[in-house]
DNA sequence: GGAAGGAATAAACATACTATTCGTTGGGGT
DNA sequence: ACCCCAACGAATAGTATGTTTATTCCTTCC
C-alpha cells in the first residue's frame, strides 16, 4: 500500500493522527474499523498498535476497542513521537523542549566522557572538531557537528545520555534545515568545539562541561534556564 | 503459557534474554524458530518482535531472520529496557546511570518548575512534601516521595522531562528495596523536600534547582559528576 | 572470473477462530 | 414501584494458521 511496506504505513498514519491531536485523547479506535479504513489486513494493525500501545498512545481493552491516551502518557523520548511532534502543531514546543534537553543534559555527559573517555576517542573527538572546522558545504558541517556530538555523548559511558545522541541530532538538523542558516558557522562555535575536544583530551572535566553548556546555550536562541 | 497472555510472557522472555546477554548481539534467531520454541503462535511472536525492533533490540530482514543487535542501538531510556537492565548482570551500571541521569536533568526540570508551575500545583507540592515528613511506614513514604518527583517534573511542562519521572520512580524504587533502607527517612532529606517546594512555589527558580541537585546528591552515595 | 538467473528461505501479509469483557435485560427482592 | 443483581449475549481484542512476496545465496553459463 505504502510502497515502503503497510507496516510502516500504517504506524506512522495512526501515530501521526493522534500526536497531532487529530485523533483526541480518549477516542475509541477498533481494530477493525482502522482494517477498514486503511484496507490492511488484521495482523498489520494489531501489530502497529502494539508498538503504539508500548509508545504509550494507545491503550487496548477487549470489548472496549483502542482508547486514544492523553498526552501526558506518551513516551515523550521516544524517537518516533519527537518526529510526529515535530509533524504537528506541538512543533515549536517540542522544539524547545529538545533545546531544554539539550542543556541539562550535555554539559555533565561531557564532564563525564572527560573522566572516561579512551585515548583514541579523545584524538577521534579531535579530528571531528577540525572537520568542522574545515567544513566546505552544509551537508559535511552538519555530518561532523553530528558526529562530534554523538561520540561526545557515547564517551560519556552511560548508555541513556548516548541514546540522547537521536535528541541532539533532531535538534541540529532542525537548526541546519530551519530559519537558521548555519553555514557558513559562526568561529565562536567551531573555536567551541575545539575546546571541549581539547577539555575532554586533557581530562578536565569541569571546563568540559563548562564549554558544552555555552555551546548548547549559544544555539538555543533563548534565555537559559537559571541554573 | 504465562498466565497474563502469551504477548507479555514472550515479549518480556526475549527482551530480558538479549539484555542480559544469554543471546549475544549478532546472533540470528526466526520467528519459525521461536514460535516452535515458546509453543505460542507466529502472530503473538510477530507482535513482540515489532515492539522489539522499535526498542532497537533486534532488526528483521527478509531471508536474513531476526539479528540480535549491539547494545549501543538499544534505546536505553525505555522502561522496558532500563527493567531488563535492571534484572540482568547490568543492573549496577543501570542503577549508576540511572542516578547521573538524574543529577542531569532533575535540577533544570525544578527550575523549569519553579517558573511555570500553577497555584494548584504548588499548594500539591507542599502537600506531598508534608506528607513525606508526616509518614508512617515505608510503603506511604515511598508513595509520597514519587507523587513528589512526579508532579516536580510535570510542573517543567516540558514532557521530555516529564518522561523521566520513570527513570526517577526507578531509582527511588531499587533505593527503598535496596541496602539502603529509607525510613525512618533522614531528616535533612525530609527538609529538602520542603525547602524545593517552597522554593517553587516563590518562583524562585535557581533555589528550586540547587535545592534539588543537593538531595539528589545526598541519595547517590558517590561523587559527583564535575559540573 | 563475473554477471545473471533461479531456487530456497524467512519475513510480510491475509484470513479464520477463540476467549473475555462489558452492556443489557429480565427477574426477584425490598 | 423501584432498585439491585445475576445471567446472557454481542462485540472486540487475543490467538492461530494459511498465503504471498522479497531477498539472498548459489549455481550456471557466457
Amino acid at each position: 500500500m505504502t510502497g515502503r511496506g503497510a507496516f510502516d504505513g500504517v504506524l506512522d498514519g495512526l501515530g501521526a493522527a493522534i500526536v497531532s491531536g487529530r485523533v483526541p485523547a480518549g477516542h475509541v479506535e477498533s481494530v477493525e474499523a482502522i482494517v477498514a479504513r486503511t484496507g490492511v489486513s488484521r495482523s498489520i494493525v494489531r501489530e502497529a498498535v502494539r508498538v503504539l500501545v508500548a509508545a504509550g498512545l494507545l491503550s487496548a481493552g477487549r470489548r472496549v476497542g483502542l482508547r486514544v491516551l492523553p498526552d501526558t502518557s506518551w513516551d515523550a523520548l521516544n524517537a518516533d513521537v519527537i518526529r510526529w511532534r515535530l509533524d504537528a502543531p506541538s512543533r515549536a514546543a517540542q522544539l524547545t523542549e529538545l533545546i531544554e534537553v539539550r542543556l541539562a543534559f550535555e554539559p555533565p555527559a561531557a564532564a563525564a566522557a572527560a573522566l572516561r573517555r579512551t585515548d583514541a576517542e579523545a584524538a577521534r573527538l579531535s579530528e571531528l572538531a577540525d572537520a568542522i572546522a574545515a567544513a566546505a558545504s552544509p551537508d559535511a558541517f552538519f555530518a561532523a557537528d553530528v558526529g562530534f556530538h554523538s561520540l561526545l555523548l557515547a564517551c560519556s559511558r552511560n548508555a541513556m545520555f548516548a541514546r540522547l545522541q537521536t535528541v541532539v541530532a533532531e535538534a541540529l538538523r532542525e537548526r541546519s534545515l530551519g530559519g537558521h542558516p548555519r553555514y557558513p558557522a559562526d568561529p565562536r562555535d567551531v573555536e567551541l568545539h575545539g575546546l571541549i575536544a581539547a577539555a575532554v583530551g586533557a581530562e578536565r572535566p569541569q571546563e568540559a562541561s563548562a564549554r558544552t553548556r555555552e555551546l548548547v546555550e549559544r544555539n538555543s536562541n533563548r534565555p537559559a534556564l537559571p541554573r
